[in-house]
RNA sequence: GGGCGGUUAGCUCAAUUGGCUAGAGCACCUGCCUUACAAGCAGGGGGUUACAGGUUCGAGUCCUGUACUGCCCACCA
């Protein structure tokens, strides 16, 4: 071995990686930058914001695999390929985090603290997670342009969100409305329907009857109906029955009583579908302001809704004498006083689902709220897009374009998804009543309407000369006045409705609120006297107008990430190379929150789609089959896997376990920091749980790994700490590192890339770049050429479908099985001697040069550190006239071998060959395998093949003899067993290896194989009977079939004759 | 409740429009420390494709139903 080949002999990930990022970082390898439009080539891939509320897990690492993996690609294929970093604010879960982190230490609430601190802690939060993110993400070795980080909280990507708010405010697509809400009366605040969870509990289902006012005679005096909910009988006001319910037809219109006020409330009795016949007495109550079907009703019915809540949870003013209970004691209540007045009938139990909010774990409730929503349905007058295109509505145009494919979705089934979603077309609530979020720009002020056109008719009113002076310049501003008649809205003929108003405003005294949304939080008041250089919104809280407190849905933001991370709303270029970009790679479950929002922000605020493809990954799951989560605390930390396993298995695995339909099933185990034994995390919650019943805890939930601090060694008997262990019990006892044995696949591979590597740089060095006569060859060589070919046009095609699974064991294949299991070993020989060798030592350079190539995407560590190796050692690479790759100092910039193989070299031919080749090799070598005889110890063959062959198998036999250790191989037509052979059957060839059995033994052998292929044959031959077959099946099955049995009645005869020889 | 998946070797997964003897890796068995690699090499055993019907010359693959199981969505007066 020469000097300078200094590699170990075991593969060493941490200090390779350590190395080549350095070596990355130096020649700014992933900086993307742009070029020219038409000219170059772009490839983006955004990263799916992760959430800075915690560090990355394996559910994670896959995602940025397969992107990195693209990116790779298609850099090394031309493009100039951008891939996006960032990280996500993650309004509520954020907030949520560090909100409990600070009451657990230090007991405080938000309400404690208030606002502007809990945002300050929230951003060191932040900003320790980003970085602990962006870490982990350059470990595992993601090519993302790390100068072009984002955040969708920092000042830029502010002003993308305030663009797009105004934009949509001013064509009428944001409004404020009254809407029902999931309410958490402990954190006080809405919650998104996906934040909320639903939980079985033990309840009961009240029947109540309320009493008709003047009830007809000899008709009914009462009117049956049920609830699981009598608190909510304080909202009530009405009952509805079914339009088809004959019971009931005869009452529609009448009134009831709601006995629990003084006077007693009077409602109506309505028809409407929702009642149904079916169910209880088929008459129900309705209380619109908190229960979302009832809400419907209302709207439908025309009813009031009549709210009953605080935001605490308690019963407000409208609730009579039941005003300050909480909600549990207000339904005490109003059951007593209901069976006092003998209204009640019965109770029964019944399990029910209580929605729970995912936060605070507390029961949310209805709640009627005022919010900020996105319209998403269709509107009158179609929607003008960022290319003057008109749509019916968001959410049309976003189907729109999954319908035309201008977007595509991998694997296709998730069209339906994601379309399904969106035809419901619900309007989109983007108000949060947090503090942790862009806080919504706008600022209101409750004015009378004679207020508001006196106001802004008044010149010296700052307000009217934005409007009258800025028409140039309405961007800065829109103003909108709701009231109950009239409404302004819109940017060019605003100022035009406005005058309009003195007019004809109805009711001028009524109130109305003056909603301004600000378009740049520096906006000045354009007031001519810019010398004052008062801003926008400094003006409106001095004239007594008030920022809307909330902040916006945080998808709000993240929607907007394919362009705001590029610079829009400036039109940079950037923005102009790098969109639309080019594949979305993501997990389903934010297929319609994340994928559809983009699409449709993309449409409306670009014209273009954001992304061409949409590729869904499966999700991974640990050892139980949960989805990997920080909740449940089963997520593993990469790192780990990066320590134990290196970050390029980490990566090979997971490309290899991709595959189109199944989850990824990774059962965790705890490697003991005491002995390195493994210990299985399953076992262990099964430990903790005997433990738990042991003390008498009820169970009821099936234990987290998070619930788990201390285990036990199954090895050594002592105990460790597992991550979640409180800080006293970590330094008391030391952590355990999390793996898999999953990853032993890839770390394995690894190391045997970097041992076949070593392999070929011992006999490279200094190799020509030679032209070379491809017929002239040996056979050998011709076949790895063309399996090489293949490999390459194989892997563009499945790359290109986002087959990770396929194409990764495309390329293991070829790498292991045929060129160090059979190529290698066929050449060894030959590397030895210097003269013939030269032409084998060209070959495997550059079969080593392609393969470090389109291993790069998937392993980029170890196969960038041997590149530079190989050019070193051998800086000429390739088959002068057939195959030229260009030379290239770094790896991560080298050019992808070509999508259509090199087809100089694709001999199909020989492929064949080479397998009959391959097939005799496997009998010699099986044959003394099973008689005892060690693979090393020379032995003699004699094949009998059709006279046809001869030749060609005679100038082949070295490679049966260097493959099997075989001395001399005779071919022949015909030639009689030799004594004691060992006999094998091989298509239409017999295969004796002489001396290494008896007869006994092989008569057994022989009829044993016989009877296998019997059966072989009577299936065929039953199947070629089948009238139906031949004359139904295509001829080339049917042939094909034909072809098989003849082959197979060649190889009985053969084992039969040589059996009737042995006897 | 609606939708989308899954159920194939002991384990984790494949099997391109229905068509060679249903394939890999891990684990297991046998033999090898053969000068790149024992994280390796050479061989081997192991499957009534969840169950029940149906279509077809032919079904792991298509249809119907059943049983588990996972995910997404909706909702339960």
């Amino acid at each position: 071995m020469s000097d300078n080949i200094a590699l170990e002999k075991v593969y060493e990930p941490v200090s390779v990686e350590r190395d080549v990022t350095e070596l990355w970082d130096r020649e700014k390898a992933f900086d993307a930058d742009p070029g020219d439009v038409g000219k170059d080539k772009s490839f983006v891939v955004m990263i799916p914001l992760p959430n800075v509320t915690g560090s990355l897990h394996l559910g994670h690492a896959i995602n940025n695999t397969l992107q990195d993996i693209m990116t790779r690609w298609h850099r090394m294929r031309g493009f100039r390929a951008l891939y996006q970093p960032g990280t996500d604010h993650a309004g509520i879960a954020t907030q949520a985090v560090v909100e409990r982190r600070i009451f657990e230490e230090e007991g405080k609430t938000r309400h404690d603290i208030g606002r502007d601190e809990l945002v300050r802690r929230i951003w060191e939060w932040k900003k320790d997670y980003e970085q602990r993110i962006l870490g982990q993400l350059k470990r595992m070795g993601c090519s993302c342009d790390w100068r072009r980080v984002r955040f969708t909280l920092d000042d830029k990507y502010t002003d993308s969100v305030h663009e797009t708010f105004f934009r949509w405010f001013a064509d009428g697509l944001v409004y404020r409305g009254e809407r029902l809400v999931n309410w958490d009366t402990h954190l006080r605040t809405a919650v998104a329907d996906d934040e909320v969870y639903h939980d079985k509990i033990q309840g009961h289902f009240w029947h109540f009857k309320y009493p008709l006012k003047d009830a007809p005679a000899g008709g009914p005096t009462h009117l049956g109906f049920a609830t699981t909910r009598p608190e909510t009988m304080l909202g009530d006001v009405a009952l509805a029955v079914n339009p088809e319910d004959d019971r009931y037809k005869a009452l529609v219109g009448k009134t009831v009583l709601l006995p629990l006020f003084d006077p007693p409330r009077e409602m109506p009795i309505i028809a409407d579908e929702w009642a149904d016949p079916e169910k209880g007495t088929g008459c129900v109550k309705i209380t619109p302001a908190h229960d979302p079907n009832d809400y419907e009703v209302g709207l439908r019915n025309d009813l009031p809704m009549l709210n009953i809540m605080t935001p605490e949870g308690k019963v407000n003013e409208q609730g009579g004498k039941y005003a300050g209970l909480t909600f549990p004691e207000a339904r005490k209540a109003v059951v007593a006083d209901m069976e006092a007045m003998d209204l009640l009938e019965k109770v029964e139990d019944l399990e029910v689902d209580l929605p729970c909010s995912d936060r605070s774990k507390t029961p949310i409730e209805p709640y009627l709220s005022p919010q900020w929503f996105v319209r998403m349905g269709d509107v009158a007058e179609k929607i003008k897009l960022a290319d003057g295109a008109r749509v019916p509505g968001l959410a049309q145009a976003a189907i729109d374009a999954v319908d035309d494919e201008r977007v595509k979705i991998f694997p296709n089934r998730y069209r339906k998804t994601y379309k399904d979603w969106l035809g419901e077309k619900r309007d989109w609530c983007i108000s949060r009543q947090l503090w942790w979020g862009h806080q919504i720009p706008v600022w209101s002020r409750q004015m009378s309407g004679r207020e508001f056109v006196q106001w802004f008719k008044d010149e010296s009113a700052k307000p009217a000369l934005l409007i009258g002076n800025m028409c140039p310049d309405l961007a800065t501003c829109v103003v909108t006045a709701s009231g109950e008649n009239y409404q302004i809205a819109g940017t060019e003929d605003a100022y035009e409705q406005l005058h309009r108003l003195d007019e004809d405003v109805p009711d001028v005294d009524e109130l109305c609120t003056c909603y301004v949304c600000i378009r740049r939080e520096d906006a000045l008041v354009p007031d001519g006297d810019a010398a004052s250089g008062e801003t926008l919104i400094a003006w409106l809280e001095r004239n007594g107008f008030e920022r809307d407190p909330d902040v916006l849905d945080t998808w709000f933001s993240s929607q907007l990430w394919p362009f705001a991370t590029l610079g829009w709303p400036e039109e940079t270029k950037d923005l102009e190379f790098f969109y639309p970009g080019s594949v979305l790679i993501t997990g389903r479950d934010i297929i319609t929150l994340w994928v559809a929002r983009m699409v449709l922000s993309g449409l409306y605020l670009r014209g273009q789609v954001p992304f061409d493809d949409v590729y869904i990954h499966p999700k991974i799951l640990d050892g139980r089959g949960d989805t990997m989560s920080k909740s449940k605390g089963n997520g593993v930390d990469p790192m780990d896997i990066i320590q134990t396993h290196g970050a390029d298995a980490l990566r090979y695995t997971m490309a290899d376990m991709c595959t189109e339909t199944q989850d990824i099933r990774m059962p965790v185990e705890y490697i003991c920091p005491h002995c390195g034994g493994l210990v299985d995390q399953a076992a262990a919650l099964k430990v903790e749980a005997q433990r738990r019943k042991s003390r008498g805890e009820k169970l009821l939930d099936k234990l987290r790994p998070s619930d788990v601090q201390r285990v036990d060694c199954t090895s050594c008997q002592k105990e460790f700490a597992t991550r979640w262990a409180k800080e006293a019990v970590q330094k008391e006892l030391t952590v355990a590192v999390e793996t898999s044995d999953k990853f032993d696949i890839g770390r394995n591979f690894c190391n045997k890339l970097w041992n076949a590597a070593r392999f070929a740089f011992m006999n490279i060095e200094g190799v020509g770049c030679e032209p070379i006569d491809v017929s002239t060859l040996p056979t050998e060589d011709k076949w790895i050429l063309a399996q090489l070919s293949h490999t390459s046009k194989r892997l563009h095609e499945e790359l290109g479908k986002y087959h990770y699974a396929i194409a990764i064991k495309l390329l293991r294949d070829f790498f292991w099985d045929a060129l160090c299991d059979w190529y290698i070993e066929l050449t060894k020989a030959r590397m030895r001697d210097g003269e013939k060798g030269a032409e084998a030592k060209q070959i495997l350079a550059f079969c080593l040069d392609q393969v470090l190539r389109m291993f790069h995407p998937f392993m980029p560590y170890i196969t960038e550190r041997l590149w530079s190796q190989l050019n070193a050692l051998a800086p000429t690479r390739g088959l002068p006239g057939l195959a030229e790759p260009a030379a290239s100092d770094l790896l991560v910039k080298a050019e992808f071998p070509p999508a259509e193989g090199w087809t100089t070299l694709a001999d199909e031919g020989i492929v064949h060959v080479f397998a009959e080749l391959q097939e005799v090799t496997r009998a010699v070598r099986d044959l003394k395998n099973k008689n005892g005889v060690a693979t090393k110890d020379v032995v003699d063959v004699t094949v009998i093949a059709p006279a046809a062959d001869v030749d060609a198998l005679t100038a082949q036999a070295s490679i049966v003899q260097r493959l099997a250790n075989v001395g001399t191989m005779s071919v022949a037509s015909e030639a009689e067993r030799p004594a004691n052979s060992g006999t094998a059957v091989v298509g239409a060839m017999r295969v004796y290896v002489h001396g290494i059995s008896d007869d006994a033994k092989e008569i057994a052998r022989l009829e044993k194989e016989i009877s296998s292929v019997g059966k072989q044959i009577d299936g065929k031959e039953r199947k070629l009977a089948n009238e139906g077959f031949v004359s139904k099946a295509s001829p080339e099955i049917v042939q094909a079939e034909r072809d098989r049995l003849a082959s197979l009645l060649d190889q009985r005869g053969a084992l039969e004759e040589s059996l009737s020889l042995l006897r």
